[in-house]
DNA sequence: TTGTACGCGTTATCAA
DNA sequence: TTGATAACGCGTACAA
């Protein structure tokens, strides 16, 4: 058995209670017994009970990190920047991986309502109801929302400005020339893809240009969903003379079939992708892509987590962030 | 605040007792008691407290992975799916990265003496002394190793047969009529790393050949070092014909060097890498990998460590896997 | 400065 | 089948 606060107690000859305030720095403690007691826990090796603490204090100085998905490199990033905030001041994470399913995220959802944490992140996922995440409505659970949307939405949120990356992207394609640049991006019912859409159509009538909509192409997020897009789009009326693929995977399936057909990048078709990873700084050519900034999301929304937490936050805070448009070779027009 | 099963217990008209066994589906609790508190549960969305049932049953249902780098994609990838397989039999894990370090890892260690989780995974890390990981010399702390060696090794481990993996790679690209392997690994100090190197003498020596030790390189794992390795070991008396890296990171940065240098591969250098992971699967041209099982050292570790926490594993268990060689063409001699 | 006593929310033992 | 009660290990008012 592991020793306890009330063993040391013993050992000392004083009560537990001066044992828990000389371990706990707190005042009210003479030099001596103090002294006595530390060496006593030094020596036995005493760890507290962090369950038994948590009882007690109704805090377990854990969170947990609720991922939608684990495949995806950036979401990773985050995870991993969150990990490093949080061990700083030494929290624990407990990490989620819900697969995009509602079931999974509710039962994850308990943790919270459970006591085992003290707050969570959500990472990415499908646009639901406030209500849905909300757990019991009396309750305030300290939680914050990574480039997630909800409706109706009253959480704290650290956002992506998806649709002025899009809008940078175009813009850029734009000025190199290209006029026929094909979307591919996620189903339009996804809030977070739909926004990317919007600002590809507010890049395009900007510009004074009308949206072809065949141009426009909703799949999966995979790469094999990246590559079957190039084909089909190719067998349509339009051929286009860019591609924007609004997720990491489906870019690097992009870029595969591209390959695969014989054709260059960028002299047969510019390439934007996204997220500036190791991933996309490994293919040929090296691809201009958007960059979240997942650092900074790792950052704030632990910080506001923990300001929940403390009750220090006042209201509902909202912070979006501008993705990087990072121009590389794949969306240069060659010489003409 | 959140409802508690006293609160049922008192709308109810029970004892607390009898609603804990109604809860738990014990035996002794007659058909319509339970199914008032049942309902009165569903009601009130009652939640147990994790941490007060933890305290009582001295059993969290969680255990801690403590990852040395989370920069290794295979590591992420085993810990998805140690992840998933935790996921299934609702045991929840947390997620410590201790970057090397031995301090922190000592610092996450204590998870296990503070009674947070039920056991450990570690997932590579330095050789250090079994003792050092060792908690308390009375306690046997349920903990299995990853990838991971340690002296006087009484700790179960699942480990990944380097040797036998970079012996097949220099066994096929021998076949393929390369001589001068270079070999792209870390420090010999570093078990993991000594054991690759025990592999690629083993298999010079077999095949009648005499190694020059000029060829070896020892570096970093991360990118930047696989790339600086290539320019070093072009500077160096022998030119290689071929190169194995032994790690993953180190992988992408040698093969950017290499054609950085204006070099083709296979026609220059061959190249097998290491991980097959969506990364070295991107790279141009298609990579010849060791693979790593992660799947299956994730699979056989958490079920080793259940059986441990379960006090059902006996004695001592070693399981040691071999990475596969996928051939591709990066390793696959010129027409001559 | 120190000790007593109770509470945190649950499970388990024993008696009714 | 049920209930009362102790126990898990710690923190904290309150009293001494």
């Amino acid at each position: 058995m592991q020793i306890t606060l009330k063993d040391i107690a013993r050992m000392a000859g004083v009560a537990e209670s001066t044992v828990s305030r000389a371990l706990n720095d707190k005042p009210g403690v003479g030099q001596e017994t103090k002294a006595k007691i530390l060496k006593l826990a030094q020596k036995y090796n005493y760890r507290p009970n962090q369950l038994a603490r948590g009882l007690a204090v109704n805090k377990t100085n854990m969170i947990a990190v609720i991922l939608a998905e684990m495949d995806s490199p950036g979401n990773i990033e985050i995870v991993k920047n969150i990990e490093k905030a949080a061990e700083e001041v030494d929290y624990q994470i407990i990490l989620c991986n819900t697969n995009n399913d509602l079931k999974k995220e509710k039962s994850y959802l308990s943790l919270l309502e459970a006591n085992q944490v003290d707050g969570a992140i959500f990472i990415g996922g499908k646009l639901v109801s406030s209500q849905l995440l909300r757990l019991s409505f009396e309750e305030k659970n300290p939680m914050v929302l990574v480039n997630r949307l909800a409706e109706e939405n009253f959480f704290t949120s650290v956002l992506t400005n998806y649709s002025q990356g899009i809008y940078k992207a175009v813009e850029h394609l734009f000025e190199q020339g290209f006029r026929k640049i094909a979307l591919i991006c996620g189903d339009k019912d996804n809030l977070t893809e739909s926004e990317k859409i919007n600002g590809y159509y507010q890049a395009y009538t900007e510009a004074g240009f009308s949206v072809n909509e065949d141009l426009i192409f909703s799949t999966g997020a995979d790469r094999t969903s990246g590559y079957n897009a190039f084909l089909e789009i190719m067998n349509r009326d339009i051929i286009p003379d860019a591609f924007i693929s609004t997720r990491e995977l489906t870019t690097i399936g992009l870029v595969e079939a591209i390959k695969f057909g014989g054709y260059f990048i960028p002299d047969d078709f510019a390439v934007v992708g996204y997220g500036d990873n190791i991933l996309t700084s490994v293919i040929d050519p090296p691809l201009t892509v958007l960059n979240e900034p997942a650092a900074e999301l790792a950052k704030l929304s632990f910080d506001f987590l923990l300001k929940l937490i403390k009750d220090k936050l006042e209201g509902q805070q909202i912070k979006v962030l501008t993705p990087e448009l990072i121009v590389r070779e794949s969306s240069i027009a060659k010489y003409n």
